[in-house]
RNA sequence: GGGCUUUUAGCUCAGUUGGUCAGAGCGACUGGUUUACACCCAGUAGGUCGGGGGUUCGAAUCCCUCAGAGCCCA
């Protein structure tokens, strides 16, 4: 360290830019700060702290929802480094099969290409290369807002090792018992052209009509039963008419033929317990193939399966004027023919919910088709149990209840996805339609080939399929400690690491990606993959509307990183969000979000009070070295604390205290606030103005230089606790605030647990006294309208002999801060022409001869009795009151009356005062 | 329809086990360039803690109910 004393400084003003790429992410990365290593671990030298990344899309960018979550993980992680843990973040992207395949298809669509037009194999290595070229946007956003992984450890859900995994999963999971084939109704969508999981169908409500059609029977074509339903062109492949076995309207109908309006297909009136009197006409059309009900009732009685929607939601060929039509141009027209013909006896509007895929926003079909299916009810018991029997917590605690829910009415989950993008689907067709599921062709080929002799490799035909990309994700807290599916758990980073500590992640994703990881963790390692699940809360607007792109009300927070800075949009961010609460940010027009001044503000703060005592370190100390020297060997001893000190150091402890339960808790936007309030409140506006007066007013320069070690001390210590938070402002002034030795960074250095000497009630009450009045001088010139400039004199009355000491030990401060001159004594008259006020019994009389306006004193007196009267008169209602004095505890009565003597007796003295003023 | 959450100063929100918790930031207003900071300092503004009922000596804090807002699941 050659740096002299006036080179180790400050900027005057604070550039957020200019610190925030000083102190980069990859500055660290280089310097191997971030990594982690299970020999520590298993050497038993350290503990093990460890987050997964919840994998952002390849597709996607920094969103503020990503901003909460990865700030939270980092300041876990963060802490947790710096207090000597293994600390690993273990990051990745996911290959986000449909938003991935729909984005490199539009990009071939204006190049008038299709992906058929490619071939799969093409389309693929075009997929690869737009990946390999945009996929790693957010994760350099990422670093950008300073999170702190293991960047070495990243992980691409399509790596090698991950497929595998996914690969043997599927397998391991196919010889259990636990993944089939299989034809049902499932959720189609027909802009991807894939099948969808129930959880990516996203329940919107709208308002329908709602047609009341009547079916004619065939052998009394005069008389009819009416249906009723929201899709006349489903009536294409309608093979049955149902009602309720009770309903006496209908009951005589059942086992007759009606004909299908539109075809004029002869369908039979069935009864089934499913139908409900209620709804509608009590009738229902059955069309097995395009409702998922409809499906159960078909295959309960056997009824034919007509398919009338194609995949891209058209109608099929064989139908007449509707083929080729839009399922919706259908509907239309099918209401078109019915009134012509007579069939439709009225509409009525109806409020129901209809279901959207998720990626494309268009409404899902049902649709009857082949696909795979995991067996989710026994995969979901130990899930259950390891949550209700608190293994795993989730804060807050309620998500419990949404997970028992879903857990016990789990559906069978369908992975299959008419996707090219992807793990491709591990089993091989025989041209017979046998098939076997194998890691390799080879492999599958061996195994029909027990089965059909004649069979040869060039007929064996791989699913064409892919997998649900949420069927890689839930390997992830496998997959990223290394696990490729066929090597074995015992590594050494499974030993350190496994399982994970924190998951921090949205609601949102409770079962697409918790739950189900839960399922995995348990099934293929038989242990957890977590302890706990911190789950963040929503970013909204303003106006309590989520962000969105759509709505133009999300700001891209590289832009807000730009105009503030990654440190103040952190602690923004952190500040604005309370466990499990949906955090509301401002959102202006042109997309700024102006509360992230108040971090950049904060920011600015702590720059400048590490200015100030760079600025008297120069001045105090002789030399660097000099200084460095003290600095280092420095241990504060509470022996030799002035008031000032004694209270905040008391002050710090308590902070700190806090600051580790926090931890503990997960409160994060509690420790936000310890820092916040610590660092402006106490050591900005009253122990920096107060260390000024002890400056001043201490001639010996050893004295002096002990009270800038100690400042530097509890400032220090308040860095370390901002630093999780603002990691790159706070280790610019640590790096700056004293040379450090090679290799030696704040984000290394534990935080002070405080100290119980530090401890001072009856100081901190002291200095809280002197607060008081000073804020109570001021207050009485502001509201008298007397300039700030000249000094007053003050007397005080003190209430006891311990304050008269008190105050004449610490008058330079009262005088220094109030800008007066004091006087105190036990005995006093008040003067005449002076203003009052009391603090806590205590008597001040401000003497400004000359500049006080007594009319307005007599005001300020009259409403500050008129207050005062309020207080006493509440208080003395509470100890009339029977039931508190007989039933409260002896300390609260005590304090009550205590309060009520002192209110009275500061009453007295203001009634006094205005009295004599008249 | 079921479940969960929410309603505290003009705005955005804190308030962990019921008894100085009625608070913070922003905004508003008044006054300030006192050798860290105008991205600052000092001071002022008074909101029946959504309405009603209850439990309790005592509730923003527990219970019931009504109303508004949001989310999840049917």
């Amino acid at each position: 360290m050659a740096e002299t004393l006036s080179e180790q400084r400050l900027d005057k003003v604070y550039d957020p830019q200019t610190v925030e790429s000083k102190w980069s992410v990859s500055r660290f990365e280089t310097l191997g700060l971030f990594r982690a290593e299970s020999a520590p671990v298993l050497r038993g030298e350290k503990k093990p702290f460890v987050i997964l990344m919840p994998p952002p899309n390849i597709t996607g960018s920094l969103t503020m929802g990503h901003v909460l979550n990865n700030s939270i993980q980092d300041i876990f992680i963060r802490y947790h480094r710096m207090m000597g843990y293994e600390s690993l973040w273990l990051p990745g992207t996911d290959h986000a099969g449909i938003a991935t395949q729909t984005r490199v298809e539009r990009e071939l669509r204006k190049e008038k290409l299709t992906r058929y037009d490619l071939g799969r194999e093409k389309f693929l290595e075009r997929v690869w290369r737009w990946r390999n070229e945009y996929g790693d946007l957010i994760l350099k956003q990422l670093r950008r807002l300073g999170a702190s992984a293991d960047w070495r450890r990243n992980l691409f859900t399509m790596d090698e090792s991950a497929s595998n995994a996914v690969k043997r999963a599927f397998i391991k999971l196919h010889n259990d018992g636990l993944i089939y084939r299989g034809k049902r109704i499932i959720n189609w969508c027909p802009v991807s052209q894939t099948a969808l999981s129930d959880e990516e169908v996203v329940m919107k409500t709208q308002t329908d009509k709602l047609y009341f059609v009547r079916y004619f029977f065939k052998d009394e074509p005069e008389k009819f039963i009416t249906i009723a339903t929201v899709r006349p062109e489903t009536m294409l492949a309608d093979v049955a008419v149902a009602v309720n076995p009770n309903d006496e309207r209908y009951k005589a109908f059942i086992g007759k033929i009606v004909l299908e309006p539109l075809t004029k297909r002869e369908l039979p009136i069935i009864a089934d317990d499913y139908v409900e009197m209620e709804f509608g006409t009590g009738a229902l059309k059955i069309t097995p193939a395009h409702d998922a009900n409809d499906y159960e009732i078909g295959r309960r009685h056997n009824l034919p399966f007509i398919c009338a929607i194609d995949k891209t939601g058209k109608i099929e060929q064989g139908f007449g004027v509707f083929s080729g039509l839009d399922r919706f141009a259908a509907r239309k027209k099918a209401e078109d023919i019915l009134r012509d013909q007579g069939h439709l006896e009225k509409i009525e509007d109806y409020a129901h919910n209809v279901g959207y895929s998720e990626r494309a926003d268009v409404v899902v079909e049902p649709y009857l088709s082949e696909q795979w299916f995991v067996k989710m009810k026994p995969l979901a018991e130990p899930a259950l149990k390891a949550v209700e029997e608190g293994r795993i917590k989730f804060y807050p605690e309620r998500w419990v209840n949404t997970y028992r829910h879903w857990m016990t009415n789990v559906q069978d989950w369908c992975i299959s996805r008419q996707l090219w993008w992807g793990h491709r689907i591990p089993a091989y067709y025989a041209p017979d339609g046998s098939f076997a599921v194998a890691e390799t062709k080879e492999e599958a080929f061996e195994k029909l080939r027990s089965k059909l002799p004649s069979l040869r490799i060039d007929e064996v035909a791989q699913d064409e399929d892919v997998l649900d990309t949420w069927f890689s994700s839930w390997l992830w807290p496998l997959t990223t400690l290394g696990w490729d599916g066929a090597n074995s758990m015992e590594t050494d980073d499974f030993k350190a690491f496994y399982p994970t500590t924190t998951l921090v992640t949205g609601p949102d994703i409770i079962f697409f990606w918790v739950a189900r990881m839960i399922i995995a963790g348990l099934y293929f390692k038989g242990e957890i993959p977590f302890r706990n699940v911190y789950f963040t809360s929503i970013i909204r607007d303003g106006q309590g509307r989520k962000m969105s792109k759509s709505l133009g009300n999300s700001p891209n927070p590289l832009d807000v990183i730009e105009k503030y800075g990654a440190d103040a949009l952190r602690f923004t961010v952190i500040y604005l969000a309370p466990i499990g609460q949906d955090v509301r940010m401002e959102v202006t027009k042109d997309q700024d979000a102006p509360q992230v001044a108040q971090g950049r503000n904060f920011a600015t703060k702590v720059w400048n009070a590490a200015r100030f005592l760079l600025m008297n370190r120069a001045e105090i100390f002789e030399s660097l070295d000099d200084f460095a020297s003290r600095h280092k060997a420095f241990a504060p001893d509470p022996a030799r604390f002035n008031l000032t000190e004694r209270w905040l150091f008391s002050r710090l402890n308590r902070a700190l205290r806090a600051y580790h339960k926090a931890q503990e808790q997960l409160r994060v936007n509690e420790l936000a606030k310890l820092a916040y309030d610590f660092i402006w409140d106490d050591y900005c506006d009253w122990f920096i103005e107060a260390m000024k007066v002890h400056l001043q007013a201490t001639e010996s320069e050893e004295e002096k230089r002990a009270i800038l070690l100690r400042a530097f001390f509890a400032f220090e210590e308040a860095l370390k606790m901002l630093h999780p938070i603002m990691p790159f402002i706070t280790e610019e002034i640590w790096q700056n605030l004293a040379p450090r030795a090679d290799g030696e960074f704040l984000d290394r250095t534990p935080i002070s647990f405080g100290d119980s000497a530090w401890n001072d009630e009856s100081s901190e009450a002291e200095f809280e006294l002197i607060k008081k009045l000073i804020a109570e001088i001021r207050s009485v010139r502001a509201t008298l309208g007397v300039p700030p400039a000249p000094i007053a004199h003050v007397q005080i009355k003190a209430s006891s002999e311990k304050v008269a000491s008190l105050l004449s030990r610490e008058s330079a401060l009262v005088e220094r801060l109030a800008r007066v001159s004091l006087s105190t004594s036990l005995h006093l008259v008040k003067p005449v022409r002076a203003s009052s006020a009391i603090v806590e019994g205590n008597e001040l009389y401000l003497l400004l001869e000359g500049l006080i306006d007594f009319e307005k004193e007599k005001a300020r007196l009259a409403k500050e009795i008129q207050k005062t009267e309020g207080y006493v008169r509440q208080l003395e209602a509470k100890l009339s009151n029977e039931g508190f004095v007989s039933r409260a505890p002896k300390e609260v009565i005590d304090a009550e009356r205590e309060k009520l003597a002192n209110a009275r007796g500061a009453l007295a003295k203001l009634r006094e005062s205005l009295a004599s003023l008249t």
